[in-house]
DNA sequence: ATCCATTTGTGAAGCGACTGGACAAACTCG
DNA sequence: CGAGTTTGTCCAGTCGCTTCACAAATGGAT
């Protein structure tokens, strides 16, 4: 139970883990792993060795391009090119995207795939699995796990709460439905369901304008309502039942307009694509991010469309001013419509975040826009590679062992 | 600089800290340590061994007075009663309070004492500083620190950010002015600030209410305000600043009474003791609270009361559901006067937060009152117990290097 | 009372992760 | 070219934990 010579407490990474996931996240110089890590050089040397058997890494010992400092250079350190990936999934209300993802964050080709009509669990999660399966099928490398984004506060079973807007019922047990429709192709990887926008908070923190925040605010609009993310000392906060930053209920706006939850000028209706739209008295089409995108872009020299955008940019800010004011995040990272509001109105919520602040210091919280093309997408994967990246060596164990029962990892004497 | 064959990344507890926290917590059966260390017989053995050189805790090999099971009876370890204390000093808006605070939560006698007037920084942690040190003189324990519950959020390094009700100025380091002034005196121990609802919550995590629960949401009301804490993982959460968990300024009234901050209708002025009195057409007499605690006991035969006291109560379930929805808690303990509204109007309470819960699963949050009578106090303690509660070994080790004259001791902390 | 099943504490041996010291390797700078 | 600096590796420990074996302390069945 207990992995051996450690305290199984709480969950918490292994050494290995610990030195994969700087890799993963960019640390390429040998020195710079031993300052993160905290060790010697002499335990770096063992960990990067080990990590090296396991073909999760190599190490370069020839000379870096350019360098400043005095002493002999170090190594470096990178993704080794046969370690495994996972595969991310987003279900959004028209599409589903499929996606495959290394450590270090190389993303392969995007699959998209329109969404079956009606649909169902069944079917999407039957899609989902067919895709899956397919990519699976011609894949050159291992892969260790499904992640998949849902537009739903999702349980920490991997059960989704309330898609709503994808009209399921509450309490569709997501996780357990797709690894059977999966081992039912032949394929048994473990499956982790999230809520999107957490799993993109995630993956900007991992590989976007989220890294080295130790508290990170994630805020993010997609085809309706807005999501939100934490994530706390590198890990996502999910809460205790899985559904925290529900963040869609927070109000914005009193006596604004009605939401589906019972209560008026929820951010949810007052910060989404369709909010802004009809802000601008504009019909709201399907599908309704290039719109959104149209209008806000228009905004530059179309004083209505700027009415609009200023409208619902200081709605954003006086969630986001609530949430920080909870929080006390040290980054804000906007994605979706919300990073295109910031482009062309970051002074604006800047200003209202801050009047809005409790505390100068709440003022001053970075509010940046989010990096990544897919966070979501890559989120997904990335919370399927988390079981490798706490403890490498169990994962990849149990993954041999399934094929070869015999093999035996080398220790670390020889 | 590591400890020892650890990695220091994340400054976490030892395994020796992680059975002292259990024994602090009210675990006294030694097979149950066992078992919640997630350790062999063998290891709890040379960890309590270690506990009991250090004088810290002492087992008691006897017989249970009463137990069920077949098999051999467990030890029961109990805190050393050589163990030292930690001080716990509480500022209230009229008062200063200050209580010894043994390992175990065991409490000595609280001193109280009247604000000077003005109450200037100086004059109260001067004050705060006689106080200590007269305690200190009289001590018959070693004390390992000194916590101080301060209304106003707090930096992590020890600073008031916002102690607006005591007049105070923006930024006063009350951590290294209360060190200076004990050091003055003689004294040289650590001092360690937080806001006083953050410290309550995390002593109703450790000795009250919300013992066991993994996301504890607190929210208390003292004087005048609403604060808040939270407790993840049995760590206090206190944001990347230190002023998370300000609770006070999230919107439950539209267009309710103005707030300070320029908003209208926010918990800090629609859910405090003078709200409530307000709210009944009542003046607000000094002090406040027994004044509101009357109008709550009326409330059970008094209509007009009953009315105040639901108006309030619906405002502070608006309140919670919004942090509920955000943080998913999985209990929720209320303090200082809203307890008192929990004790006359629960249902009416848990009523309006689960309907205005996001989630079903939202809705069926606990919701309790805190157990503890002086919560802020004893949560001063207890922070200025953490260091011992993570590695005990290095704060005594640390604490008999004390007596050399080059000991330095650190500002503050977390 | 006696034996048995069960649970608990303890000693011996060993392993894995890490440290510290010593040394060789690789680079920059003068 | 050598001096100074930084980096990687070997070797011998230490520390925290495990496994195995056994003794101690109980309740229950006989």
């Amino acid at each position: 139970m207990s992995p051996r010579g450690q305290a199984p407490d709480t969950a918490r990474p292994t050494t290995l883990g610990r030195a994969l996931m700087l890799v993963h996240t960019g640390y390429g110089v040998r020195s710079e792993l031993t300052d993160r890590l905290g060790l010697t050089r002499t335990a770096t040397g063992t960990v990067l060795r080990d990590l090296e058997h396991l073909r999760l890494v190599r190490t370069i010992p020839g000379p870096r391009p350019e360098r400043g400092g005095t002493g002999r250079p170090s190594h470096r350190v990178e993704i080794h090119p046969d370690a495994p990936v996972a595969l991310g999934v987003q279900v959004h209300y028209e599409s589903v995207a499929l996606l495959d993802v290394g450590l270090g964050g190389v993303a392969g080709q995007i699959v998209e795939h329109r969404l079956p009509r009606p649909a169902t669990p069944e079917a999407v999660l039957g899609l989902v699995a067919d895709l899956v399966a397919a990519r699976l099928a011609t894949a050159s490398k291992r892969c260790v796990g499904l992640g998949l984004a849902l537009p739903s506060a999702v349980a920490g079973n991997g059960t989704a709460l309330a898609a709503l807007h994808l009209n399921w019922p509450v309490g569709v047990p997501v996780a357990s439905i797709t690894g059977d429709l999966l081992a039912a192709r032949g394929h048994r990887i473990p499956v982790l369901v999230g809520n999107d926008a957490n799993l993109a908070a995630l993956a900007e923190h991992r590989h976007g304008a989220g890294a080295g925040a130790s508290d990170l605010l994630y805020v993010t609009t997609g085809q309706c309502g807005v999501g939100g993310g934490l994530v706390l000392d590198g890990r996502l906060h999910t809460g205790s039942a899985g559904y925290a930053l529900e963040v869609g209920h927070i109000p914005v706006r009193p006596g604004g307009r009605p939401c589906h939850c019972g209560s008026l000028g929820c951010l949810d209706v007052e910060a989404d694509p369709s909010a802004l739209l009809a802000e601008a008295g504009l019909p709201t089409p399907e599908p309704i991010m290039p719109a959104a995108r149209a209008l806000v872009a228009a905004s530059a020299s179309d004083p209505a469309a700027r009415a609009a955008v200023l409208a619902v940019t200081r709605r954003l800010a006086a969630g986001l001013a609530s949430l920080v004011n909870v929080f006390n995040p040290d980054r804000v990272v906007l994605g979706g419509l919300h990073a295109d509001l910031l482009a062309v109105a970051a002074a604006e919520l800047r200003d209202e975040v801050a009047r809005r602040s409790y505390l100068d210091q709440a003022a001053r919280v970075p509010i940046v826009a989010g990096r990544l093309a897919q966070p979501g997408l890559l989120g997904a994967a990335e919370v399927a590679l988390q079981p490798l990246l706490d403890d490498p060596r169990t994962v990849l164990r149990q993954d041999r062992s399934a094929h070869h029962p015999e093999y035996r990892p080398q220790g670390t004497s020889s």
